[in-house]
DNA sequence: AATATGATTGGTAACGGTAACGGGAACGGT
DNA sequence: ACCGTTCCCGTTACCGTTACCAATCATATT
C-alpha cells in the first residue's frame, strides 16, 4: 500500500536526521550544500509533501483564513469571494469557507467555534449588515482571540471594516439625474433592514433636499432586490407618483423590471422615464435600453479585506504594536448609458 | 493574556486525567455519569474548544473537503458552490476552497500538493472540462491517494463524475421549437472547446436531423457565453440565415442580446424569431419578452457531488470494498415562456 | 474464600512536524 | 598546546489530541 511518507522516511533515505530535513524544507542556512542537494533529491524521489497540519500544530499558525459569507447564489457575494480567493492565493493563505444559511442568521457561535478549532489565523466576515445580524458581537469576550475584518457595515471605531460607500453611490446617481434636468426623481430601495439599502436611499434623499426638493412618501417604494419585487414597486410608483420623470433603483435586477414595465406601458426610456440602477453587473450593457448604473467593485472589496486582515495578522505575530481598527471605504463609479441620457439616445 | 486552554487544563480543573476528558468529548460509553457531568461543566466554564488540528493529526482524518473551482464571478460556478457549502455543512464537513486563475489552467500540481498537505479527505473538482484542462490527470499516479469527484465532464469509466445532461438539454430546447412548428432553427453555441457547449450543440443538431432537417454551417455561430459575443453572433446569424424562424441559444446571457438585437431590428419575438436560452437564471422571467430557457439545477449538482464524495470516503474509511466509479447525470428542465410560444403571447 | 467479570480510570506512545540546545570537527589566533 | 568561533548536524522536548494497554475497584460467580 502507498503509505504516507514522513519527514523521518526522508531522513532515513538520505542518511541524515529528520531535523536536517526540516532545515532543508525551511531553507535554513546552516546545511551543507552537498547535504541540501541530497535531501532535496530524496524529497523529489519519494514525492514527499510536508504535513501542513503537523506544522500548524507546533507553530500555532495555520496560514488559513476563515471566510464567512451568505447568499453565494447571488452575484454580489460571489464576486466578493472571487476577490478574496485571488488575493489569498497571492499571499499564500488557504481559505476555509463557511456559508450562513441566510443573511440574517444571528446564531453564529457554533460556526465561530468551528473556525477557532481549526486554528484559522484570521476571519473575514463577508456578510452584509442586516437587521440585527451583528448582535452576536456583543456576546463575544472583549478580547476576541482571532483577528477579524468585516465587510459592508456601519462604521464602528472598535472594528476593522471594509465597505463600499453606498451613500455616495446614491448621491452620484441622483445628482446625475438632476444634471440631466430631471426634477421628479423617484426611488426604488432595497429592503430597509439592509444597511446598504438605507445608505443608498439616504444618498438619494440628501441629493434632492440639497437642491430644495422635498421627498415625500409616495416618491419611493421598497423592494427586496429581486426582479419580481422591482416589478411590484415600479407599478405602485408609476401609479402613485405620475409626475415622476426619473427613477433611481437600488440594484440592477430591479431596474431590469422597471425597463420591462416601461416597455409594457409604452413609456420611452429615458424620454418618458429615465432609469439608473446600482451594482454594475455586466449584462446591464445589454438591457434595452442599456442601463445607466452605479458600479461597485466587489472583487476589490474582497481583495482589500484579505490584504487588511493579513496585515493585522502579521503585525500581531511579530509582536508589533496592535494596529488600530479603522474603516476602509471604496468609492463606487457612475456608468452613464442610454437609459438616463437623452444625449446618448438617438 | 488569554492563553489557549487545552485538554489537560480541563483535566486538571476537573480532577481527572486528560484521557477521561477525551472520552467525554467523544461520547464514549465508559465514563461514569457523575464524572461525565463534571467534565462537561468544566468544559463549559473554561470555554474549552478541542483542537481540530491535533485531532486530524492523530486520526489521519480531517473532515475537510477540498473544493477546486474556477470562474467564481459567474453565476454558474457560484450556484454550484452554494450547493456544495449547504450539503457539506449538513454532513459536518468543512470546506477548503481553491479557485483556479482561469478555466483552462492545466498546471494544478502545486494546488493538489497543497490540498494533500492539508490532509483533505476528498476533493471536488468543480471546474468544467475545457480544451485540455483534464490532461493533468494523466500525470497522476494510477492510485491517487485522495478520493476525487469531478463535475461537468465527459463520462469516463475510471472517474466519479456528476454532470448535467447538456445533450438532452439541447434536444428538448430544439424539440420544443419543432413542436411550435418552426423548421428553420438556428443555434448560437458556447465556445466549442467547452464540453458543455459541444453537448448542447450536438443535441440541437441531432434533434433536427432526426426529423430530416439537415444542418448547414451558416445555421449556427459560436459565442463565448458573454452578452457581447451573443450580439455579434446573432447579427451574423440574421444576416447569413435570413429564413431563420427560431434560435436556440446556449446560455441566457447571450439570449439576452438576441432579444435586444431583435428589438433593435424591429423583429417581433416570437412571431418573427423565437428564442430559447439555457441555464434558467431568475432574471430571464423579466427579460422582454420573458425568455423560454432550459433550466439546469447547479446547486443540486454541487449537492450531489458532496454526497457522492462523502459516500466514497466513508466506504474507504470503513475498509469496505471500494465503490466503483460511475457517472451521475442530472436532467435539465424546459421552462416555456413567451419568447418561444405564440400561444402564450397575447 | 478465591476468582472471574465488568465498569471506570490512568499512563504512555504516537501522529508529523519545529524549536531549543548541545556537540563534534575544522580553523585561526595567541 | 590551548581556546574561541563557525559550520554543520543530531538529540530531545513539545504542540494537543486519540489509541492502546494496564490498573483499580466493585460485584458476581463458583
Amino acid at each position: 500500500m502507498g503509505k504516507k511518507v514522513t519527514i523521518r522516511d526522508v531522513a532515513a533515505a538520505a542518511g541524515v536526521s529528520h531535523q536536517t530535513v526540516s532545515r532543508v524544507l525551511n531553507n535554513r542556512p546552516d546545511v551543507a550544500e552537498e547535504t541540501r542537494r541530497r535531501v532535496r533529491q530524496v524529497i523529489e524521489e519519494l514525492r514527499y509533501q510536508p504535513s501542513a497540519i503537523a506544522r500548524s500544530l507546533i507553530q500555532q499558525r495555520s496560514f488559513t483564513l476563515g471566510v464567512v459569507i451568505a447568499g453565494l447564489k447571488y452575484v454580489g457575494p460571489s464576486r466578493t469571494l472571487n476577490g478574496i480567493t485571488e488575493q489569498a492565493e497571492e499571499m499564500d493563505y488557504t481559505l476555509l469557507l463557511k456559508e450562513l444559511p441566510s443573511f440574517d442568521t444571528n446564531d453564529v457561535q457554533p460556526l465561530l467555534n468551528s473556525l477557532r478549532a481549526r486554528q484559522v489565523d484570521g476571519i473575514i466576515w463577508a456578510v452584509p449588515e442586516i437587521g440585527s445580524n451583528r448582535d452576536w458581537l456583543q456576546s463575544q469576550p472583549p478580547e476576541f482571540p482571532i483577528p477579524m475584518i468585516f465587510l459592508t457595515m456601519q462604521t464602528r471605531s472598535d472594528l476593522f471594516i471594509v465597505s463600499v460607500d453606498n451613500y455616495t453611490g446614491g448621491r452620484i446617481a441622483t445628482e446625475h439625474l438632476l444634471e440631466q434636468g430631471y426634477r421628479h426623481i423617484g426611488h426604488i430601495s432595497g429592503p430597509l433592514d439592509w444597511w446598504e439599502a438605507r445608505q443608498r436611499k439616504a444618498g438619494w434623499q440628501d441629493a434632492l433636499s440639497e437642491v430644495g426638493i422635498q421627498v415625500a412618501d409616495h416618491h419611493w417604494e421598497s423592494g427586496n432586490w429581486s426582479s419580481a419585487s422591482g416589478e411590484q414597486a415600479i407599478r405602485k410608483l408609476l401609479d402613485g407618483y405620475p409626475e415622476m420623470e426619473a427613477v433611481f433603483v437600488a440594484n440592477d435586477q430591479m431596474a431590469l423590471s422597471v425597463l420591462q414595465v416601461a416597455c409594457e406601458r409604452d413609456l420611452q426610456v429615458p424620454q418618458d422615464v429615465a432609469v439608473v440602477g446600482f451594482d454594475g453587473i455586466p449584462e446591464t450593457a445589454y438591457y434595452w435600453p442599456p442601463l445607466t448604473t452605479v458600479y461597485q467593485d466587489q472583487q476589490k472589496l474582497g481583495c482589500t479585506a484579505v490584504r487588511g486582515l493579513v496585515q493585522i495578522i502579521e503585525a500581531s505575530q511579530q509582536g508589533q504594536a496592535a494596529i488600530e481598527p479603522k474603516t476602509i471605504s471604496l468609492q463606487p463609479e457612475l456608468i452613464v448609458r442610454e437609459s438616463s441620457s437623452i444625449v446618448l439616445k438617438p
